[in-house]
DNA sequence: AAGTGGTCTAGACCACTTG
DNA sequence: AAGTGGTCTAGACCACTTT
């Protein structure tokens, strides 16, 4: 993180995304660590020969996208996987009254595996790859609700083990982040009901068969790559899937 | 839309916020329609009698929340509730495929009635008014997938008869925008899984108690303002609800 | 050519945090 | 008091659309 802009002014301009681009590969390869204090503004300005105006652009959509925290008066850091966080963009559970809760996690199940062909595509690996694979149970209120399978490529996270898991003292992604240096930036689902199979059945303490939310979730990282696989099948007697339709 | 800003530079300035408030004021109150052209930026800030980037940080947020359009060279515009729209703001339903298809509606019901104690909360209304009930049936490749139950305030939609509704020649949102001057700027959805009830499993030709997606979904005016409240019933064996978590 | 939005600059002044 | 982000200004220049 040191130099001017290289960019040779192409034409249409975009300064400001030239700057946020090194922004997000300073962040990207931990050149400033996350919970880190990026230089100030003016700073910035200098080192990029820009003006601040431009990188305020920049920095604004970051702050957008969360991936950098403005605190005025102190400076700007890189954002954190915190609890806070994963609640508020990842977590989208709540009680029928609105409640929203931190689950408590169990971990049920880790392996080293192959991934099946689906698993594999929605990862975009080719082949059958080894993977991590984890069963969860999440709680709200004392009663299972919530069963995952996450799924891992086992290359992006070397060294991985059930320890590592189970010790960690945050949220999954957190762990991503901070053991391996991998940001989850965005995730996309797809939701539809379904009949409970036999393990959800046996995990969240229902009748075969019980209607349940089957949750598709591949979460990215930088460039729109997948990081994850999961599929929470998720009891709906109690608690909903709650989102908000804001204009993208 | 006339004058200077009045606020009397109350300490903490947000200058620009006043005057997306000024331009909210506008867009609500049908002083410019819904497709017409705002005046131009420099004019804007002549009349607000602040510099043309304010204006812009304000019409910036706006665009952003899809309540104006910008085109370059052209102008600025007040946002319409077109196909284009609803496809990608409300209609959240995707082949397995990923296929995205405007889907086909048959009016199955339209009645007036008493708003249940729910429904009367859902919409913000007290005691049980007067409301319009509302059945269709969507379907996608020849298939019937979804059932909505759509309810409204009748004191919102005066005059609002099965005819009107039935020859509305856009989606239900344009006809609450253009006719009645009621545009939805967003929406709220709470999504559980349950066993289909029997007028669904009969709309959707499916047999009774198969799992459905219940999708309840509270669509909003300005200032938050309930004006719809629709259940959804999705027969998800052939699509998906997908949802995307950009941050926030 | 005239008018619109889009980007960028250079700087003033304010609000807040820290030493 | 010094340093940070937050707002606002006044203007230059560019890209695009319309006449």
């Amino acid at each position: 993180m040191d130099d001017a802009l290289s960019s040779g002014r192409t034409g249409v301009s975009v300064l400001y995304l030239e700057v946020k681009r090194q922004l997000i590969a300073d962040i990207q390869s931990a050149r400033v660590a996350p919970g880190g204090a990026l230089p100030s503004e003016s700073e910035l300005a200098k080192r990029f020969k820009v003006s601040i105006g431009t990188v305020r652009r920049a920095v604004d959509e970051l702050v957008a996208e969360k991936l950098l925290i403005r605190q005025q008066g102190r400076g700007t850091f890189v954002g954190r996987q915190d609890r806070a966080r994963f609640m508020f963009q990842f977590f989208k559970i709540a009680g029928r009254d609105g409640s929203r809760e931190f689950p408590t996690v169990r971990l049920h199940s880790f392996a080293k595996s192959r991934a099946s062909l689906e698993e594999a595509q929605a990862l975009k690996l080719r082949g059958t790859p080894a993977v991590f694979r984890i069963h969860n149970v999440l709680t709200l209120k004392g009663r299972p609700v919530i069963h995952d399978h996450i799924v891992i490529a086992a290359a992006m996270f070397p060294g991985l083990t059930k320890t590592i898991f189970e010790r960690r003292d945050s949220t999954i992604y957190a762990l991503y982040q901070t053991a391996y240096g991998v940001t989850i930036v965005g995730a996309s689902e797809r939701i539809r009901a379904e009949g409970c199979d036999e393990l959800t059945a046996q995990l969240l303490d229902l009748p075969g068969g019980t209607p349940v939310l089957r949750i598709e979730r591949v979460a990215l990282t930088f460039n729109q790559q997948p990081v994850e696989y999961r599929i929470s099948k998720v009891d709906t007697q109690d608690v909903d899937y709650v989102a908000r339709m804001d204009p993208t």
